[in-house]
DNA sequence: CTCAATATGTAGAAACTTCTTCACTTTTTC
DNA sequence: GAAAAAGTGAAGAAGTTTCTACATATTGAG
């Protein structure tokens, strides 16, 4: 369901970075030029799909988007998985580490993270963590 | 530009996985059911906008597509960094790392590719491999 | 209250996406 | 070579996406 067109992506991307926004303060944070209408053409149809809420505040109304960055990502990432990976996200993981650039300092913080993550102790169980 | 829409995906998913394809055998293998003929529709549009090329063989056309899978999944994975994480790589493996479910063997996996493609020896620079 | 500024709502146009229909071509079989 | 089978091409319809135009509503200043 969060298959978002390109238009409704660029505004969900500065929703989730900037938080709130009324349209009048959304269209200064867009990449590309946009009148305000147009934006709140967009708007209203992310309204209608459900992916935003809004609220009155004053005379404007200010948009949220429903689901949280974090959630949507996830939920992306899973899309990605599914059509690379037949649905495994390690194997999705596993490719982005061994094809993307990384600096040796990035190999190093990713490793500190999975470490930080990973089986406390040895029990080489297949522990799903959530 | 490859911003496919949810279609075009599921086209380009079975042709990214089982190779160059005529319409009636890419059709077998799509999740859902659809007329050849719609499916030729979306392959046009694909071929119109330079996603695929095809090779006649017989009497019908094969179609394949032009960017490989890893090619597209790295497009694609820049596109979510882009979103994001401001277009950090490494912001969006870490934090794939760290919500998504990994049993303790995925873990070590992921360590183990880390490893392999590290710091050959210490040389602390920041590495841009390829 | 009235005006200007700031917002909103809505109708609709143009391009794109998805799918159907039908006519035509090529290959194989008898 | 005529018919069946397997393909192709192309027109167009319905819904979506993106954007414009314009009318209406709400707030604050005089």
């Amino acid at each position: 369901m969060p298959n978002f067109t390109p238009g409704e992506l660029e505004v969900m991307q500065v929703l989730w970075a900037k938080g709130p926004l009324k349209p009048a303060e959304l269209l200064e944070h867009l990449d590309r030029a946009m009148t305000n209408a147009a934006l709140r053409s967009v708007l209203r149809v992310l309204l209608e799909k459900g992916h935003l809420t809004r609220r009155k505040v004053g005379k404007a109304y200010f948009y949220r988007p429903k689901r949280s960055a974090q959630a949507s990502l996830k939920k992306m990432a899973g899309q990605l998985a599914d059509i690379f990976f037949g649905g495994s996200t390690t194997g999705l993981i596993a490719q982005l580490i061994k094809t993307e650039e990384l600096s040796d300092d990035d190999i190093r913080e990713l490793q500190r993270i999975a470490e930080s993550k990973g089986a406390s102790k040895r029990s080489a169980g297949r522990g799903k963590n959530q």
